[in-house]
DNA sequence: AGCACGCCGACT
DNA sequence: GTCGGCGTGCTC
């Protein structure tokens, strides 16, 4: 053991899913730079390298007696983390039961993480003669040494031999080839090639022989005078810049011929050069639009609220322009200096937000979600992290962990969302939840805002924990849309419906249409039919890795598992009995598109879910072109439910109500009521008579009638006082136990000792344990326990003793193979 | 998550 | 008798 006294440790966390950190000694020459929030590359375990973040630095050596292996590599002179970030980190690890180096997988950009990787090369010291080969092992040696050292899935690739790990042994036993782990470096900036003029700035008379060489050349003088006008080498007074080879090349109108030529003549060089990729040019930056009286006396509100509380509500039905109060709320944070995080759901970052938002904030803005690139995102961080960074961050549930220094305000904008809480993989978190920690952490503030707001949310706001703000009044013109409901059993019997479209449904349809309007058509499920069964048997596909039912697409011809992507063939006859008798049932938005193609011909019918929005921009080009009305019916999943603001909407139809009312959770309501009123409020935004029709085979539902009127608070109360009888959030709170083993009765009992072991400390506050909806995902078998846990109670205790009972598990034979995790706070 | 170390079946 | 299957436990 090396003498400990005087080093400086580290302790390191490792993008890997174990509990806490590890420690590392710290060489002397990089001692003194070494910082919490600084990336760190680090052998861990026998070969792998990482990179991890120091958590803290410290000059007492660990109590253990381990080894302590030193760090390779300081990665940044600065810290690529803040304090405030490595204290959320913690927090969330903590609270959302998961170890600390998966919340730092979410936290950085991959392109910040790279990890070595295993290639197999040719040992130098080998001298080919000596040895007998095989054919298949001189074949690999050939391309080993064309193309140098290569992973295993490079060399099974290139040898199209699955196989190919047995050749690769033989060889290291021959001593031919060695294996050794490469750092690789994920990010790449931005290039771009440029083009200078080699005759030096001033030296006319230079210039003029070139000009005179070129004259028989009409496009090479035309690229000549392109890039003088580009460059501004010939104003004097005005700073040079560099110009691009594409904007070179767009300029003058030829093609890259003439550069190559002028290259050849010795006028011209081209370089490359690391480009920002965010050089947009400066937008002209608008005015804020003036307030209404309402939004004015929202705004004060909020000011006022703010000055009391951490987190204030803005409850705003649809259309109240909420999106105008953030904007004058942030430009006055911005003005103060201060930062903004403005978190809205990955659904409702479309360009009608961001244009918006651009228009006023200018370069101010930068806007941060799953589409990007991987470099993309680590250019976007690093200019988070630079000296003059932008000052408006508008980003879905992952920017909570953007490096945002001086941060004063955090918009959580339709804070209802489930989509904010992060399901898989771990960490299971609330981004909501967390921005709430983080802004209390730093001294920010949080404006929740919404239409609907969660139930947790609203009656936190109408008990004092928050402020509460309302924006009742709907903005200019806009009026809410009449809703209406219709019985799609009385339809039916009285054939006022053909299949799952009704009559009213159909001629409301209609009148739109006639009226150059649009409709937008919700049915919340993709695919074409999700039922399939043989007439003469009853067989039915079902996936082979989960325990559901195939779900037919018409356009693939394929069945697909909407849980694990498992796809098959639809069989033309029955597997089981052999008849040629398949038939579907039941409606996706696919049928549901086809329907309504073929009952409305000469209009243009488009699907908005899942399947269509695949590719990077899909989703963004539905949208515009349902925006220039070049589609008249836009159906669609939850998708079309968010943010989509479109003036020609006049009709919106949910074609059935019912799956939606059909979850067995206790949050199966307040989804629902979300839902249908997130969906009615995309039908006459702008100007008067939206019209919103639902079909449903239960018209009585409770929750219709609140919807029908857009009683938001007449949904509460109801919801709230069920809530409290049944003892359900906000008045507990709920950490589900998912626990799953590919031997179905082992799954079960692990699941019964685990949920017998809580009961002796919990009692009744232990729930099951029971196969979920779907009891085989991924060939894994699925058992939950649920926790419901009075508000009062310490959940820190609750954590340790769940950590405590596990422990006292995990080492018996009944639980081996058996894995476990928490969803605290499920959505 | 990897990866190595360690105990039981089908092969030289 | 060995090669290798993946079960189990450790990684600073």
């Amino acid at each position: 053991m090396f003498d400990r006294q005087g080093t400086v440790f580290a302790d390191v966390i490792l993008p890997l899913p174990l509990q806490g950190t590890f420690t590392y000694s710290i060489p002397q020459e990089l001692a003194a730079k070494a910082a919490a929030g600084s990336r760190v590359l680090v052998q861990f375990g026998k070969k792998k390298y990482y990179t991890g973040v120091i958590a803290s630095v410290t000059t007492i050596p660990p109590e253990k007696p381990y080894e302590i292996k030193e760090v390779m590599a300081l990665l940044d002179d600065y810290p690529v983390t803040t304090r405030l970030q490595l204290r959320l980190w913690e927090w969330i690890s903590e609270y959302y039961l998961c170890p600390i180096g998966d919340v730092l997988k979410a936290a950085l950009p991959a392109g910040l993480k790279p990890e070595s990787q295993t290639r197999i090369g040719l040992n130098p010291a080998w001298e080919r003669e000596e040895t007998n080969l095989l054919e298949e092992e001189a074949a690999l040696i050939t391309i080993l040494e064309s193309r140098g050292p290569m992973t295993m899935e490079d060399i099974v690739a290139a040898t199209d031999n699955p196989e190919a790990t047995l050749i690769v042994d033989s060889l290291i036993e021959q001593g031919v080839v060695e294996v050794a782990e490469h750092v690789v470096e994920r990010y790449r900036p931005k290039r771009e090639t440029m083009v200078r003029l080699l005759i030096p700035r001033g030296d006319h008379s230079a210039l003029h022989d070139a000009m005179e060489s070129v004259s028989r050349a009409p496009r090479q003088e035309k690229l000549l005078m392109a890039w003088l006008e580009l460059s501004g080498w010939m104003r004097r007074e005005e700073e040079m810049r560099e110009v691009s080879r594409q904007e070179l090349l767009e300029k003058s109108g030829v093609t890259a011929a003439s550069l190559k030529g002028l290259q050849e003549k010795g006028f011209m060089e081209t370089y490359r050069k690391v480009i920002n990729r965010f050089a947009t040019p400066v937008s002209s930056v608008q005015p804020l639009a003036p307030l209404s009286s309402a939004q004015e006396r929202a705004l004060k509100e909020i000011t006022e609220s703010f000055a009391e509380k951490t987190v204030t509500l803005l409850h705003g039905v649809t259309s109240s322009g909420k999106t105008e109060v953030y904007s004058h709320l942030i430009s006055r944070v911005i003005a103060r200096g201060e930062s903004v995080l403005y978190l809205v759901p990955e659904i409702s970052l479309t360009t009608q937000l961001t244009d918006r938002l651009r228009r006023v904030f200018g370069d101010e803005l930068i806007v941060y979600h799953s589409k990007f690139t991987d470099n993309e995102r680590v250019d976007i961080y690093r200019r988070i992290l630079s000296d003059n960074p932008p000052r408006l961050i508008l980003g879905v549930r992952s920017s909570v962990f953007l490096p945002i220094v001086g941060l004063g305000l955090i918009i959580v904008d339709e804070e209802h969302e489930s989509s904010f809480k992060q399901y898989d993989p771990a960490p299971r978190y609330n981004a909501r939840d967390a921005a709430i920690m983080l802004a209390s952490q730093c001294g920010a503030k949080v404006l929740l805002g919404s239409a609907t707001p969660s139930i947790e949310t609203y009656y936190k706001a109408t008990h004092g924990k928050y402020g509460l703000v309302t924006l009742s009044e709907r903005f200019g013109e806009a009026c809410l849309p009449e809703v209406e409901i219709i019985d799609m059993r009385e339809a039916r019997k009285k054939k006022e419906a053909v299949g799952i479209l009704s009559n009213r449904l159909r001629y409301a349809t209609a009148e739109t249409l006639r009226g150059g309007k649009q409709a937008i058509m919700f049915q919340n499920r993709r695919g074409f039919a999700p039922v399939v069964i043989c007439r003469q048997c009853g067989w039915t596909p079902k996936c082979e890795n989960c325990d559901v039912a195939l779900v037919y697409h018409k356009q693939s011809a394929t069945l697909h598992c909407h849980y694990c992507g498992f796809t098959r063939t639809l069989p033309n006859v029955c597997p089981a009995c052999g008849v040629n008798d398949i038939d579907v049932y039941g409606y996706g938005t696919e049928r549901i598109a086809e329907i309504f193609h073929k009952a409305f011909d000469g209009y243009r019918v488009a699907r908005m879910d899942l399947d269509t929005t695949r590719n990077k921009d899909s989703q963004q080009e539905i949208i515009e072109e349902f925006a220039r009305k070049e589609t008249d019916i836009l159906v669609g999943t939850q998708m079309v439910t968010k943010g989509l603001d479109f003036a020609g909407v006049e009709l919106v139809g949910v074609l059935s109500a019912d799956t939606l009312m059909n979850f067995p959770d206790f949050r199966s309501n307040e989804r629902a009521f979300n839902m249908l009123e997130q969906v009615a409020g995309r039908a006459g935004r702008r100007g008067q008579g939206g019209k919103v029709m639902i079909q449903t085979s239960r018209p009585d539902e409770p929750l219709l009638n609140f919807v029908r009127n857009h009683d938001y608070l007449g949904f509460y109360q109801s919801e709230i006082a069920d809530r409290e009888a049944f003892g359900y959030p906000p008045f507990s709170r709920v950490i589900n136990i998912y626990l799953r083993n590919k031997d179905s009765r082992k799954a079960e009992g692990a699941a019964r000792l685990l949920a017998d072991a809580l009961r002796q400390t919990f009692g009744q506050r232990v729930l099951g344990p029971n196969k979920p909806f779907v009891s085989r995902v991924n060939t894994w078998y699925l058992q939950t326990i649920m926790l419901k846990i009075e508000a009062s109670a310490s959940m820190k205790r609750v954590k340790e003793i769940l950590r405590a009972v596990y422990e006292s598990l995990a080492g018996q034979p009944e639980f081996k193979g058996t894995m476990i995790h928490y969803d605290v706070d499920p959505a």
